[in-house]
RNA sequence: CGGGAAGUGGCUCAACUUGGUAGAGCAUUUGGUUUGGGACCAAAGGGUUGCAGGUUCAAAUCCUGUCUUCCCGACCA
């Protein structure tokens, strides 16, 4: 991508937000814009960064059988009256954004346990047909009355929710299981620590989840982690009149001896039971013939809050300067940003056509006007995480490679700058 | 919804206490010199001070109302 295309804003780096200073980076480049409270677009490299996000997700939930669809985030009246969760979501716990017009009236999607269980129930009319799960990834809508940290409690935001059938108890426990064990390899290929942890069911229903929370002090849970059993327990359930039942389940006798944390919630999975199905009245066909309720699940993952949580885990300072953001080389969108002094364009163009071939996504910053320096310096401000320079210093087939985390400069060439990257 | 703070060029802020028709830095535009770690010179454009009303000869400034944004809490798949 040529840097001129993506049209972004000079910064002043002295003006970032210091708590969410990536993300205030993104607002002041105008890659980030906010239109209302909790209300946001996205310009390009954040876009593409959830592409890489959403990438990663999709491999892992595919691996574990899991089948990609789209439920509507439009959702009919009609649908949430089917599990009497109308009132619940638009009165007494007012989270639904509605529409009322001369077609009817709406809700938009915050969650989607109504519109899966009838596209589920439509198809999988057999014992036969089960397990199977279904996800979808796109923008959820919510009410939330205190926005909060840009894009940690935003209005409208991406996430990813599953929904699992099972023919009874025992396979829906599996099922379950089997999504905590892709939520792993899914935060570990994200290079985020993740901590499950157990909590209340809020609205939900059903009796066990558990939420999936990363340590962080820009997170608004406050979570106490067992490091040996990696564990955690947030700190709402000491409120619990049952707390200790809850504790002993979990083997944690003594909470004196965990270790207190801010964290941030990035997913959270249930086990429903029958309480859709039954509400609903949609079952399947056992071996005798009889109708029999699903078993089911529903598992949340929010991909604006990992994103949220990348960019601000990787602020670059210098002292206490910030001074941008480095992204995993893993899921940067672009992986070297090439700046160049206006003598050796041609050079740096021919290089940059080059890595582009080899696949290798680069930013070219052809800005005119601008100093090395300034280039430079513009690059840690986008998220790339190598940086190419061609300047008085460059000699032909070696190329100075700068590791923008580690401030490693790396000499290479095009041959092998595929096993270094 | 309770508590707190703030709204002034694109961004960050000053001027408000003590009323006298808005100023800086950065950004932008033009010309020139620069170009390896956020350069310099010269010039220019850009604000009915969130909105409405009131007091006054005169309001960014004082008063009332209202809207918005942020923070703490409550709330929250």
């Amino acid at each position: 991508m040529k840097l001129s295309n993506l049209n972004i804003r000079k910064i002043n780096l002295n003006d970032i937000d210091k708590d969410y200073a990536g993300q205030d980076i993104l607002m002041k480049l105008g890659e980030l814009y906010q239109y209302e409270s909790g209300i946001y677009g996205y310009g390009n490299i954040f876009t593409k960064l959830e592409r890489k996000v959403e990438d990663i997700i999709i491999e892992e939930l595919d691996k574990a059988g899991c089948i990609q669809v789209e439920f509507p985030k439009l959702q009919p009246k009609s649908v949430w009256e089917r599990s009497n969760r109308w009132d619940l979501y638009t009165k007494e716990n007012d989270i639904m954004f509605t529409l009322d017009n001369n077609l009817g009236e709406y809700g938009l999607a915050p969650t989607a346990e109504e519109c899966a269980t009838i596209f589920g129930a439509n198809r999988l009319i057999s014992y036969k047909n089960l397990p199977a799960i279904y996800y979808q990834i796109g923008e959820k809508f919510r009410k939330e009355i205190r926005t909060r940290g840009y894009l940690f409690r935003p209005r409208t935001f991406v996430m990813m929710d599953a929904y699992s059938f099972d023919k009874n108890k025992e396979d829906m426990n599996k099922t379950y299981q089997l999504m905590h064990k892709a939520y792993i390899n899914i935060f570990k290929r994200l290079g985020i620590n993740i901590i499950p942890t157990v909590s209340d069911n809020g609205t939900m229903g059903g009796n066990i989840s558990e939420e999936f929370q990363a340590i962080t002090n820009l997170g608004e849970d406050t979570i106490l982690y067992d490091e040996k059993e990696n564990i955690g327990i947030n700190k709402e359930v000491l409120d619990f009149p049952d707390k200790d039942n809850y504790l002993k389940q979990l083997g944690i006798e003594d909470i004196s001896t965990l270790k207190e944390y801010n964290a941030v919630e990035l997913g959270n999975n249930f086990q429903l039971g029958t309480k859709y199905s039954e509400a609903m009245g949609l079952y399947y066909k056992d071996e005798e013939g009889n109708d029999q309720p699903y078993y089911m699940g529903c598992y949340g993952i929010g991909l604006g809050r990992i994103i949220a949580t990348i960019i601000e885990n990787n602020v670059l300072k210098d002292d206490d300067k910030i001074k941008g953001f480095a992204l995993p080389k893993n899921i940067a969108p672009y992986l070297i940003q090439i700046v160049y002094k206006d003598d050796k364009k041609d050079i740096a163009f021919n290089l940059y056509q080059q890595l582009e071939d080899m696949n290798i996504k680069c930013i070219i910053d052809d800005r005119t006007g601008y100093s090395l320096g300034n280039k430079i310096k513009d690059t840690y401000v986008l998220g790339t995480p190598y940086l190419l320079v061609i300047g008085d210093k460059y000699q032909e087939g070696e190329l100075e490679l700068e590791d923008i985390k580690t401030k490693e400069i790396i000499k290479t060439n095009l041959t092998d700058i595929k096993n270094i990257i």
